[in-house]
DNA sequence: CCGAATCCACCTTGATACTG
DNA sequence: CAGTATCAAGGTGGATTCGG
């Protein structure tokens, strides 16, 4: 089962999978929501060998979360922003955040959302959407094609 | 950057990435949300190597999300169920998928969670947990300490 | 400034065979 | 039934160097 079954598969949660499962592009989409957008200030941000960089943010590309957009012309230079589906992502990163802390970690918040209108943190919950309740202690089981 | 920096890292996200990044542990998380318990079972049901399922379940067990529990003494057999911690990560999962069905696939709910008590699929969306409004078109970035 | 091309070391997967 | 041992093959991260 490499990554790329994964990317390709059916199923909606391995593309999912196969977006996160690398540590660096949390840490682009992360850059990128604070509004980073050029090759150098990821580099420099993250400390990332160009060339991974390069293939990540490929990557991120072809998973439609991030667009390529060229802002000058000579020289020829590119830009790459959220998309939608890319923004709509942070809330699952926060998600999963607020699991890793109640379940491993200390009390601190070291990674949360936080509103840019308020500047105050977000906490992201995952609820039922018909019912709005927390999707804790609730019987359930998952439904999954093999991939 | 290697999957013991993300695992050992103090962020709480690369806690949940390490966990999700490999395709067989959501595969392992399904079937034990299905009532699976036993190595063979899972190992059948995937048809993963047994090396390879041996791997994922200790990882899955030190990570908290199963538990190994001792069903029988002669001769000694163990089996492994879903923590609280297991449990409450299955909604991520799930709001992964409504991710990746939204933005990438058809309209077919390929994998989605299904309530034990009603039978009817859950729709999981990730919401502000102060307002209980979904995460979307709110102007937010990330916060990550770098791993 | 933004990458692509090379190259290497390592890790991990996964098949198979074997043991208690 | 529940794993461990061994080993081959391939993928990945990363340093470095070079081109537009």
């Amino acid at each position: 089962m490499d990554t790329d079954k994964l990317s390709s598969g059916t199923c909606a949660i391995s593309r999912g999978l196969a977006l996160v499962g690398d540590a660096w592009s949390a840490l682009i989409l992360r850059d990128a929501s604070l509004g980073m957008t050029q090759f150098d200030q990821f580099r420099t941000s993250l400390g990332i060998a160009p060339n991974i960089l390069s293939r990540r943010l490929k990557a991120l590309t072809e998973a439609g979360v991030l667009e390529k957009r060229r802002y000058s012309e000579r020289p020829p230079r590119d830009e790459y922003v959220l998309t939608q589906a890319g923004r709509d992502f942070l809330p699952i990163l926060a998600a999963m955040g607020e699991w890793g802390r109640r379940y491993n970690g200390g009390g601190r918040a070291l990674s949360h959302l936080v509103d840019d209108r308020t500047g105050q943190p977000i906490d992201a919950v995952v609820v039922d959407g018909n019912t709005g309740k927390p999707l804790r202690d609730t019987p359930m089981h998952l439904v999954m094609p093999t991939v």
